[in-house]
DNA sequence: CGATTTTGACCGGCGC
DNA sequence: GCGCCGGTCAAAATCG
């Protein structure tokens, strides 16, 4: 149904190995709340997401769930969500591309999708069989796996035995607070990057209030930056 | 009844 | 060249 064709979305470039695009790792802290703080799931970041695939990963006994963005068809915005296999209360969660649509939260802030990530119990005990009961994510970790992002009063760099770069988000001060949020380098917009360019500049044109990209952006949490700079 | 999840098959890239 | 592994597709099943 788009009108469109099967599209000359630059997604689809099979002659090229998959460049490190747009990639941005989200590490969820889980945390056994009484389940009475319904802080809003930073993986339920307002966007519909369907889930299309499930893997079983190596190194990991848990299986990694495959989501793709259901509000529209042309929209290449994926994700991935696993359990860290050092922490089973660690979710992680990494977002491939961005949405080619404005936030249908935006316009319906009173509702919200369903985004169900199940959590493979691998416990043996006699869980419930229940997995729609995930209502904990206190802490969330942006894992940049390329380069190190900006120190923020809202971000805490943690250093991993990896290698790797944790940044801890205050979800509380950054997301869910009406605090302008002001990423300085993490709004850093990649130049590199076609559709992204395409993407933002369409919002440029479009009549959309600072507060409302500022929603839009945390909705996005950030736009990593962009590495691929083709020689 | 439509949308979404589940699950195995399929495919492409990479390392050996 | 082969096998491993991660990612996607597609058909069937399930849910609301």
């Amino acid at each position: 149904m788009e009108q469109d064709s099967p599209l000359n979305d630059s997604d689809i470039q099979p002659s090229k190995k998959r460049q490190v695009a747009d990639k941005i790792v989200v590490t969820v802290k889980l945390e056994e709340n009484d389940g009475k703080k319904k802080t809003e799931n930073p993986s339920c970041d307002c966007w519909s997401w369907r889930k299309y695939g499930q893997k079983p990963i190596k190194g990991s006994p848990y299986p990694r769930g495959y989501y793709r963005c259901s509000t529209s068809k042309s929209c290449s915005a994926k994700k991935q969500v696993e359990i860290c296999r050092t922490d089973a209360t660690m979710l992680i969660i990494t977002y491939t591309s961005t949405h080619n649509h404005p936030d249908p939260a935006l316009s319906k802030e009173s509702k919200q999708p369903k985004t169900k990530i199940q959590i493979p119990h691998d416990d043996s005990n006699s869980t419930p069989p229940d997995q729609k009961n995930e209502e904990q994510k206190p802490i969330i970790t942006v894992v940049d796996d390329e380069d190190a992002i900006t120190e923020n009063e809202n971000f805490r760099y943690i250093q991993t035995p990896e290698n790797e770069t944790h940044l801890t988000v205050d979800l509380e001060n950054t997301f869910f607070d009406e605090e302008p949020l002001s990423y300085p380098n993490l709004m850093t917009f990649s130049a590199t990057k076609s559709e992204e360019n395409d993407f933002y500049d369409e919002l440029e044109e479009l009549p959309m209030s600072s507060s409302t990209f500022k929603s839009f952006m945390r909705t996005n949490f950030f736009e990593e930056r962009v590495l691929v700079q083709p020689s």
